[in-house]
DNA sequence: CTGTTAGCGCCTTCAA
DNA sequence: TTGAAGGCGCTAACAG
């Protein structure tokens, strides 16, 4: 190696890493030497040697059906996390390892879970990934952010959306403004925490307007098939009994419902409501354009990273979970007008 | 360690990689302690002891401008790529290393590459990443696939699009088709060979037709204010010197063409046509639609991470080239009607 | 079947 | 200012 051709051994990393205390004219020889060899430190040997990799990670499960979704839907929720933590590593000049995996199968879930955090320095994870148990077992070996993660979850920082806040601004504007009064709710995948703080916020809000009811309820899995699925659920229902709003946990899924109820020859908003939650770029561009709630995804990403790269410096730190505000994104398939 | 709790050393190892030739009472046992102690084996170690990192890497520039871009423009090239890379690493179960860099300076770009070389046991370098001499030199040290990269790069394995039949067949159709015959040419940076590709394309074709006069170009850098730019430079002509199309190196850009040219009150496409290259989702939602080539962006990650994996199985394989077919996608902002 | 023994390539004292 | 030496945690070859 580049050591034998200077004359040198440890010198040469003292070099790599400018440390003073090498003699101009050696160092100038051994980059020399590095330049011609094109030699580049090894980082498995440096993770080694100085017990960091200086990098973390990011897991995710895809919840598209990807034979449909594929081509469609504007940027998704991952896509803008990721687009986040990359801002924030971008300083630092460390680079992100990623994983996504296909269903939320839980086999093997957990192996490829210690797989992946054994070549990190912090791992972020996001949503409903991994039950209480693997994270907690997780959390204990390597630093771990919940991004739209459960705020409880044992020794992990978390950031989260306000998802309850949001969907009772929503709700609440749906009942109050425009009077719906028979509500249908489709909501995301019972693991998602930020699903079941949203459900949670309509529970709440039902709770606090008496003459409002839910007609009906539906568990989807954030993707828009999930949404076609609810959708038909709901039209096979006597005309009469249809409700006058379906709100829904996530825009994907909001889009396929508007598809297909649209598709049955109802009219949004005129014959129902339809809301989503998320704000990806896609709601603003439909027929009618979506009103949702925006949760600051990218955000979400920037201050999970940030949270890890703290945790990492200082692993003793207090667990500290955040908020992120979410805000109510007023358009037309509530009922209002452009 | 595991090793003491349990009472072997070597045996851990054989257990956690289930290897034969251990006593099934052992192997119980062993397998007990390391759930008790939640041992996961280091994966730097792992590398540096076996020489490979079971890890590839995925380097991109950031077009966009942040403040301005961010919350827009669906699906982007790089994450489309991203997805497929991803989808072609599943099955193995590899992560994937992400690293994007903000604008393209030189300065010390390469010795991020570098780093980033270390990390991994491949790359995939996107777009007009990176000087032909580094990659170069990259190349030999680690295998290097090009996505979108010049075809003519040393000894990497490259995979692009077929750019020139595409630009040929978007400006054929625009001539033969609408008489369109002044045309104007927004390209992408001097340094993307796609973009170098879709302009040979373009004047190979001009070049069959000599009645068709390209009257004006400019080179912008494939973000949607490239095209506001550009878009400002035509406004800037004297009316009767007006382009009857303006031929964009990619979508992004001709979204920024687009609303430049409205907002100054020109007719798309009745006083000017606009067209595309990409085919992001959101073209197909402009007003009007918009009229674009498509380039299959995901499979471009797949297949340039098979092309990859494949030459880090086997080093000494030959070089290959391979090409993905691109598909005229005609809208309306060409002037064909929907 | 299982333990021993070398490294893998680098960083970090400790001496010189 | 520099070299020598030990060790990071794991795997692989070789003995038992």
């Amino acid at each position: 190696m580049a050591r034998e051709a200077g004359v040198s051994t440890a010198t040469v990393s003292r070099v790599v890493h400018d440390q003073d205390g090498v003699r101009p004219s050696t160092r100038q020889r051994v980059l020399e030497v590095i330049d011609a060899l094109g030699y580049v430190p090894d980082s498995a040997a440096q993770s080694m040697a100085r017990k960091r990799k200086e990098v973390v990670g990011l897991v995710a499960i895809e919840n598209r059906d990807l034979d449909t979704d594929v081509e469609n839907e504007g940027l998704l929720f991952i896509d803008e996390v990721l687009r986040g933590v990359e801002s924030s590593l971008s300083p630092l000049g460390w680079p992100l390892l990623v994983s996504v995996r296909r269903a939320a199968d839980e086999a093997g879930a957990y192996r490829w879970l210690q797989k992946i955090s054994a070549k990190v320095d912090g791992l972020l994870v996001t949503e409903g990934l991994g039950s209480p148990e693997h994270l907690a077992r997780l959390t204990t070996r390597i630093p771990v952010v919940l991004v739209s993660g459960s705020p409880d979850q044992a020794d992990a920082d978390v950031v989260a959306a306000d998802n309850r806040v949001g969907i009772s601004a929503l709700v609440g504007h749906l009942i109050e403004r425009h009077g719906r009064a028979r509500l249908f709710y489709l909501g995301g995948p019972r693991e998602a925490p930020d699903a079941r703080e949203r459900r949670a916020g309509l529970d709440e809000t039902l709770s606090r307007h008496p003459g409002v009811r839910l007609t009906g309820s539906f568990e989807g899995q954030f993707a828009t098939v999930s949404g076609q699925l609810a959708a038909r659920e709901v039209l096979a229902r006597p005309r009469e009994d249809l409700p006058d709003a379906v709100i829904c946990a996530n825009d994907q899924m909001a889009i396929g419902v508007m598809r297909e109820l649209q598709g049955a020859g109802l009219r949004v908003p005129a014959d129902i409501a339809v809301t989503g939650f998320d704000d990806i770029y896609l709601g603003a561009m439909l027929t009618p354009p979506l009103t949702t709630v925006r949760q600051p995804m990218r955000l979400l990403g920037e201050r999970g990273c940030d949270l890890l790269l703290e945790r990492i410096a200082d692993p003793a730190r207090p667990r500290r979970v955040e908020r992120l505000p979410t805000t109510l994104v007023i358009r037309e398939s509530c009922g209002c007008t452009g």
